[in-house]
DNA sequence: TAGGATTTGTGCGTATGTATT
DNA sequence: TAATACATACGCACAAATCCT
């Protein structure tokens, strides 16, 4: 699962080559889907010990991942505690959104690329999800979709440090969004992504990707003001 | 050494508590120091078991610090090789500084702070620093220079996660940078220098942050022709 | 081609810190 | 307040991978 574009950086756990790599990379993305679809929710617990004997290894290459998670921000490891889920405090999570609006613009500026078959598929696969979530919603499903979403997103620029550094900032915040969504609300957000990404798809279509980044802009900067009322009502 | 501004997210070494806790930021600012002021340049291969003994601790914490900066894009390890100060390619120099750019205009726009004495006195301290500089060129003097100039432009902004964005970016590349400016033009390098931290100063004297960013893009685009000009001449 | 020297990765026992009873 | 339980941090010995002779 080599990322494309080009330019390459380090990038997640491409450091050393073989099983070891693998196994890394392996662990990494499973425990950072978990955190990201509220498996281990902000301030959850999660033990060396017990995650170690899950995964079949010693504690020693786990600390590595841990410590790479930690890195990223989603978690925060405190001794004689434990490892603990980070949440975001609303200060700290407007300043995220506000420097995630001006990077979602950029996607569309910063080295655009040319929409192809293969992005197009991608985007009608996923408007035809979302109309799908929009008339049975689920949490967990919601989630997942919002996470491939904006992975789609990423691909519509070459830069990749920026797409890494707007990766980087979503995963430390859709989370807490989603938290914060009412189980009443859901059905109502899966209609308005799905409507954000047959948006996108007509500026796919047409080749504007600046209109993609505005889009996308415009939606961020709506998600946040839910998101404050769903917190304070 | 509280970072001032609000909003407070995990950040570097503010993980554990106690000795660890100031054990580990000793280690990573002194290794990321020497990594960026060239003492360790692009493609230095250096060994946990020296720079354990070095420091006096056992490999283990050692290694923790070497993930970090892993993780930052400076470091890369590889099983039966070593740990390697990483290289950057021109394509992603290149992908690199265009975002710069744009994150610099930012910091003069997100979530801008209001110009105190001490900032101004900060800038003023610098300015004298560069004059200096320009009469007597030296490499390691203006490598720290530079980023005593980063470090008060951050000051800029209370935006947290931009300032740490810009931070991660800037300490990737100026080494780069610096390391492909020919020694016969250091002394232009810290007029040029000079000059913009001259500007910066009178945009922060009237209380103009938009114009700092825009002076601050407007350099580093040019810093980056200079860089290709080097390269190739 | 093969073997040894060197380097990072791994496993595990112990030290140290925290919270609770 | 002291003791106990439990978590992460640490140190060391060994395995695995790479490079060079």
């Amino acid at each position: 699962m080599t990322q494309g574009a080009s330019g390459d950086g380090p990038g997640r756990g491409e450091t050393y080559s073989g099983a070891a790599r693998e196994r890394f990379e392996r662990l990494y993305e499973t425990l950072r889907n978990r955190i990201c679809l509220l498996d281990y929710p902000p301030g959850h617990r999660l033990s060396e010990e017990a995650l170690a004997t899950e995964f079949g290894v010693s504690r020693t290459p786990l600390r590595r991942v841990l410590g790479w998670l930690e890195a990223q921000g989603l978690l925060r490891s405190v001794q004689g505690v434990g490892t603990i889920v980070t949440d975001v405090e609303i200060d700290a999570l407007s300043q995220i959104y506000q420097l995630r609006m001006e990077l979602a613009e950029l996607i569309g500026r910063l080295g655009p690329r040319e929409p192809d078959e293969t992005m197009l598929t991608l985007f009608r696969n996923l408007r035809d999800r979302g109309q799908q979530l929009a008339e049975s919603p689920d949490a967990r499903a919601f989630a997942q979709f919002n996470i491939d979403v904006f992975q789609a997103l990423m691909q519509v620029s070459n830069n990749k440090p920026l797409r890494e550094t707007s990766e980087r900032l979503f995963y430390l915040t859709s989370r807490i969004w989603l938290q914060s969504v009412p189980q009443i609300d859901l059905g109502q957000e899966a209609t308005i992504l799905a409507r954000e990404v047959e948006e996108l798809l007509t500026a796919i279509e047409i080749g504007d990707l600046a209109a993609v980044g505005l889009i996308r802009r415009a939606h961020i900067s709506m998600s946040f003001i839910r998101l404050i009322r769903y917190r304070d009502g």
